[in-house]
DNA sequence: GAAATATTGCTCCATATGGAACTATATATT
DNA sequence: AATATATAGTTCCATATGGAGCAATATTTC
């Protein structure tokens, strides 16, 4: 009965129990499930694809709307110009975007997304979800429902609290 | 009006909405909120401060319980070793730790937290509890008490999902 | 008791990342 | 048109962070 103890002193210390004695309840559990869920998710997509994050960040960018240019990208996901150039350039030497210089301002480059990049991209996304399901195994469809509401609500009052 | 176009150009393409289109509409929900709620947080806690995430880390376990040695912590929040060996080493030319050798074993070192220590992390305890109340302001108390619930009941079943 | 193994905590190194400054180009002012 | 200012994208540099391996000590095995 000695090796229960010892588990037991373990379970009592897992950071859960700290933060249910922080006076930040949410924000901390919020981000600890990004420590514990999105952080092995990206060292996961590092390893299997050879991305990191800006790149990601680019890619889905890229996905989602064509001929954007680098300083869109820098003002739709809030990244510092010099993090998107090098995703940017790392991504177009592995061939996963294309550059055609701006034909009005030729400081621009129009970027878009290859169908090697659509490929990766649609992989990684495909890997999120599977995670995702995990990660809300314990969760009833209402309750993911009533969650998604939830921080939607948050996420979308973004410029009213920072 | 030309203006307003551009203004409106700018709002549809915020990150939140790509978002929208992610097949994982919880698990970025959470990491974004973690980019734009806890990286700031973090940032203005190191410029007043002086104390970066891992020795907020430290700082937050030796508050818990007394006599942790580094292993512990270690343990406790999933860090590697060389990671908080850093932050303790900091914190104790800080003033903000003791270090006692432990008797039973020589190579540990009994850490606990000064009362300096205490009052910076009460100070950023305060001002992480007023940035999440900022944050839950579209929220009712029946809202906050479900969001809670909801996020405590994924973190505690991370061991299952992870 | 001696040798093999495990563990604690640290240092070395590689890399991700952001700030600041820089180059090239475009726009505004006169 | 000429000059001043603003902007796109890059490079330089400083630092946070994790992996791997190391020295010192403790534990286990024979």
């Amino acid at each position: 009965m000695e090796q229960s103890i010892f588990l037991n002193y373990h379970q009592i210390m897992k950071l859960i129990d700290i933060l249910d004695a922080t006076p930040f309840p949410i924000g901390y559990r919020i981000a600890f499930l990004t420590n514990f869920w999105r952080e092995p998710l990206l060292r996961k997509m590092e390893r299997e694809t050879g991305l990191i994050r800006p790149e990601l960040t680019v890619l889905m960018c890229m996905s989602f709307k064509r001929d954007l240019n680098a300083r869109d990208i820098c003002e739709i996901t809030e990244q510092p110009s010099n993090t998107v150039s090098r995703a940017v350039s790392s991504l177009g030497q592995k061939g996963f975007l294309t550059k055609q210089k701006d034909t009005v301002d030729t400081r621009r480059q129009v970027l878009n997304i290859t169908s090697k990049g659509q490929d990766v991209h649609d992989q990684i996304m495909a890997s999120f979800a599977n995670a995702e399901a995990e990660m809300l195994g314990t969760l009833s469809d209402q309750e993911r429902e009533t969650l998604t509401g939830l921080l939607d609500k948050l996420a979308r009052s973004v410029d009213d609290w920072r």
